[in-house]
DNA sequence: AGCACGCCGACT
DNA sequence: GTCGGCGTGCTC
């Protein structure tokens, strides 16, 4: 009889002991009963006859997680303090059933389409020449000719490539032009596929059929062998960071996975992050293939529709040309800015935004919990005018609609639009002239081509700029620059930006990389990617029993002395789904450190966000 | 994490 | 009487 450690697929136990009297591989597929139940389990290693008495194992499967997949499993949970059976519940395991040897191989002979311009191939070169790489190319500068060129010449070493790409499933138009361009060889794969279609795709995968897998964080997983590259595009986007157990970073662990399976990664972005900026080489593909020009208009406001705003909207519609008018995402919080000079209030102790809470009549730290008493007047001007007040998207367009009653205006976020088919048709819309204004949120700028817009609106900035993250310098400049690259692609336009931080935006968007550079020195002390951060979730319908669990891992953590606890505190989103919600912030050096002090300072209610980007 | 077990309150 | 609320503890 032979002993197995089985690890329980989707399960966030340890290990259990199994028997079987067949041999079986590290990362075969097999199934247990556990606690009267059947389970999907993977063995992990055998082992000596235990002490206790043990199951045998009812069926031997199919699948099998490859040794690559298994040691990323093992790093993962590891690195993002999970379960194994947490990440196994990730990946989608290869099949024994299945072969890959008639796979039709790229045809030699081929030729491709793609040429570089001499600054393209410069930049491809590059990329080709380094580990890890990133290009860092403005809106419209040929970042996606450089990818598919590099897919050719992968293609043509018989190998495959994996192609990240944010939101896959609202950016119909690259999808569309890499299955014009690669046909049969390109698959997409993301989570809001149906059951046939992700089976149709798995089969071509498994097949060897599909050599360019473009999908969300997910296609990471995938069972693809030859792998030769991996690009990340849009490197700096937030949703490559998973919100839900296990909290991994799909950019990260595919800079993770060049090293383990030994083939370069490639992250593009016209905004790359400023970790990505200070870690990797880059390369830089300047200035967008449009010739027409784009001018900045600062105008000192809060948020909200001013005279300059209707009247610019009303000319351009009167000229019969597009706007589109842009609302900062959508954050939880309020922050109090005073309405005269545009004063915002920080944490003395985070330098971050301090948010609203009005019914403590507070300001409050979101990192430490600093609190403050709302202030009647600006410490810096002295107006009594402080305003916290925020424009929604539906808000806006009936605003707007009011003062231009003939405007076709379309709302343009997650409430409107849910599908991708819904994408596509309001996007057609626009395109083709039969509607005048986008009102929305940063669904606006992702990777949208709009032909004809000629005035961009950009609103209260102030409230992105001020927000209460380590981050919102960062967002603010980025999306300003990813909105107004929607604009002016044909004719000249304006981008009408509404701030009273005019300094920061005119120094910085023509010039990002002078921005990353100002702000490494603002991050230096406190924030990534100089030092680690690690936020420590504890949830429960029980609110006392989640502050309980919270005290319990506090005073665990005092014990690490190279680990600062930066806060341990209530939510600043107090209740989500009907649960009490306390959590921990912890800043160190080293993420070994965290790692360490986290692992053996947890409690069975915590759960682990190793490198948060969201904090409430 | 599930899920069974078990112990109390409120209903046909 | 029992249906069902959720606290507790276990799973090779």
């Amino acid at each position: 009889m032979y002993y197995y450690k089985l690890s329980i697929i989707g399960s966030p136990l340890e290990p259990f002991t199994y028997h079987s009297s067949k041999i079986l591989q590290r990362g075969a597929e097999v199934s247990v009963e556990f606690n009267k139940r059947i389970k999907r389990t993977v063995v992990l290693e055998t082992c000596i006859k235990p002490e206790f008495d043990t199951s045998e194992i009812i069926e031997v499967h199919e699948e099998y997680y490859s040794e690559k997949q298994f040691a990323l499993a093992q790093f993962i949970s590891s690195y993002y303090i999970c379960s194994l059976g947490d990440v196994l519940a990730l990946m989608t395991p290869f099949s024994t059933s299945v072969s890959d040897e008639n796979s039709v191989d790229w045809e030699c002979g081929k030729q491709f389409s793609i040429e570089l311009s001499r600054k393209q191939n410069q930049a491809l070169n590059f990329l080709k020449q380094h580990k890890v790489s990133l290009l860092f190319g403005d809106t419209g500068s040929g970042k996606t000719e450089v990818y598919m060129k590099y897919f050719e010449e992968i293609l043509a070493m018989g190998k495959r490539a994996l192609f990240l790409m944010p939101e896959i499933s609202l950016t119909p138009q690259m999808s569309e032009r890499l299955k014009v361009h690669f046909g049969d060889l390109f698959v997409i794969w993301h989570s809001k596929l149906t059951p046939l279609q992700k089976k149709k795709a798995l089969q071509k995968i498994y097949s060897g059929e599909a050599k360019i897998i473009a999908g969300a964080r997910s296609c990471l997983f995938l069972p693809v062998k030859n792998l030769g590259l991996i690009v990340v595009d849009e490197e700096h986007d937030e949703s490559y960071k998973s919100s839900s157990r296990p909290r991994y970073n799909a950019r990260d662990i595919a800079i993770y996975m060049g090293k383990l399976y030994d083939i370069p990664v490639a992250l593009g972005s016209a905004t790359p992050s400023l970790s990505s900026y200070v870690k990797f080489p880059h390369a830089r593909l300047k200035g967008g293939h449009f010739v027409s020009q784009k001018e900045f208009v600062y105008e000192k406001a809060p948020e909200s529709l001013t005279p300059l705003i209707e009247n610019s909207l009303r000319e351009t519609l009167e000229k019969e040309e597009q706007s589109i008018v842009f609302l900062p995402t959508r954050a939880n919080f309020k922050y109090l800015v005073c309405g005269d000079c545009g004063h915002a209030f920080k944490c003395a102790f985070c330098s971050v935004g301090m948010s609203l809470h009005q019914h403590s009549r507070a300001l409050k730290c979101h990192y430490c919990n600093f609190t403050q008493a709302i202030p009647q007047v600006c410490p810096q001007c002295q107006s009594s005018h402080l305003v916290s007040s925020r424009l929604g998207t539906a808000e806006a367009v009936k605003n707007i609609q009011e003062f231009l009653p003939h405007a076709r205006i379309e709302q343009f976020d997650r409430d409107t639009i849910t599908t991708a088919n819904k994408l596509k048709k309001a996007l057609k819309r626009f395109n083709d002239k039969e509607s005048d204004i986008l009102v929305g949120t940063q669904m606006l700028s992702k990777g949208h081509d709009y032909h004809d817009v000629t005035l961009a609106v950009v609103l209260g900035m102030d409230n992105m700029l001020n927000m209460g993250d380590y981050r919102a310098r960062e967002k603010a400049l980025s999306s300003l620059i990813q909105v107004a690259g929607r604009s002016g692609r044909a004719k000249d336009a304006h981008v009408i930006v509404q701030t009273f931080n005019e300094d920061f935006f005119k120094s910085y968007i023509e010039n990002y990389e002078l921005f990353l550079e100002d702000e490494k020195v603002f991050r230096e002390e406190l924030y990534p990617p100089f030092k680690k951060l690690c936020r420590i979730l504890f949830a429960h319908k029980n609110g006392a029993k989640a502050q309980e669990a919270m005290r319990e891992m506090e005073a665990n953590l005092r014990a690490f002395s190279n680990v600062e606890i930066v806060g341990a505190k209530k939510c600043a989103i107090e209740k989500v789904a009907n649960k009490y919600r306390f959590e921990i912030l912890l800043r160190a050096d080293k993420s070994t450190d965290i790692i360490k002090a986290v692992k053996t300072s947890k409690v069975a209610l915590a759960e682990v966000d190793m490198d948060p980007i969201e904090f409430g």
